[in-house]
DNA sequence: CCAAAAGTGTGACCTATATCACACTTTTTT
DNA sequence: AAAAAAGTGTGATATAGGTCACACTTTTGG
């Protein structure tokens, strides 16, 4: 039981909704624990993404490659974020995304069937599902608007405040396949 | 009764749920309609955000204003979208954005105080809710998307693809602030 | 219905940033 | 420990697209 309330994921759904030791021993009998190497892909662009991904160590990237070959970074997720293609995991489709690990990973896995079983059992799973969702939405929205108004240097900066452990754990150009800027012009960047 | 099925709310909450016409009575009984004049300002940047939108008809326009003075725009509104400022309204701080009517608008407004309590005794609407959420989630991921790896060129395209009525209804001037580029690269795009 | 405001297209110029190339350093693999 | 691979900084160009300027057209409001 003890384990049971130190639980980072308790914790992490315990920031929106409170919850007694069987509520979680049940949401967490949902969930499947993996390790996982480093540049171990879990979600591959045009396979089915049976599963959403809650972060417990480690870091992923969810990537694009272009036609062109180029890889854009739609997100990073390190612990206590949720990460997979969701376009996809909902609907059942192919994925369009890569997701991979840049470090050794620790994840939970939820599956849609369980996802859907747990909202429908428990309001309160459906309830915290929607708020993150909405934080999720917020946070998105805030990127397109950087994207939009910003200078790379603003970017960068922001990038900086928002994520600060982050610039010294992974290779530079993948910041710059984050923020839109070649891996050069991130460099000359910071070289100021 | 006829009234209550045929409401367009009805219709957009019944593709992911069915109600009843109890449900619906109840839900709709949320809500204020509120016919809104060309020009109007439904939020205002540095004000609080009491209400969500849903809009019946019209078109309105989500911006921002950066420290030059130069509007850029985060969304366009029609027919059966949501829009507000998500993140001033949960968490009920002043909005970073304005919304406006590009033409004469009638929308159903729901405040968060109601929002919270249909979610609360309805868990068909949390749930509802939790799709819509997931679903603008993923729309604005591809929007990030295609602005990270488009051109210019493309992103237009995908916006004539993705709103061909908008493109005669809304001044050019909007779309261009939409898509990230300046007025006249805009109107270049489209002289070939 | 007319004046003022807003919207639109196009030319000339300028700047931020992409691209290519290469040398050097650090990390990974065997 | 050596070889291979990945990461990094910096110079020389090339270019998409921003900015400014102006003429013309359409819409709006009194």
């Amino acid at each position: 039981m003890s384990d049971l309330a130190d639980h980072p994921l308790r914790k992490h759904i315990e920031e929106i909704t409170s919850l007694s030791d069987s509520d979680f021993e049940y949401i967490l009998s949902h969930f499947k624990y993996r390790q996982l190497k480093k540049h171990q892909y879990v979600v591959q662009a045009d396979e089915y993404v049976p599963n959403d991904f809650w972060v417990i160590s480690g870091c992923l990237k969810q990537f694009f490659i272009d036609k062109n070959g180029k890889e854009h970074i739609i997100q990073f997720a390190t612990s206590n974020w949720w990460v997979t293609d969701y376009d996809a995991y909902y609907n059942q489709t192919k994925s369009t995304f890569n997701i991979h690990c840049m470090e050794p990973c620790e994840v939970l896995t939820l599956s849609l069937t369980n996802r859907e079983k747990l909202c429908a059992d428990m309001h309160k799973v459906d309830h915290f599902f929607r708020r993150k969702s909405n934080a999720g939405y917020v946070a998105l929205q805030k990127r397109i608007l950087s994207l939009l108004t910003g200078t790379s240097t603003e970017r960068y900066e922001k990038f900086n405040k928002m994520y600060p452990d982050l610039i010294n754990r992974i290779p530079k150009k993948y910041i710059a396949a984050y923020l839109g800027v070649s891996r050069e012009t991130l460099s000359r960047l910071y070289s100021k």
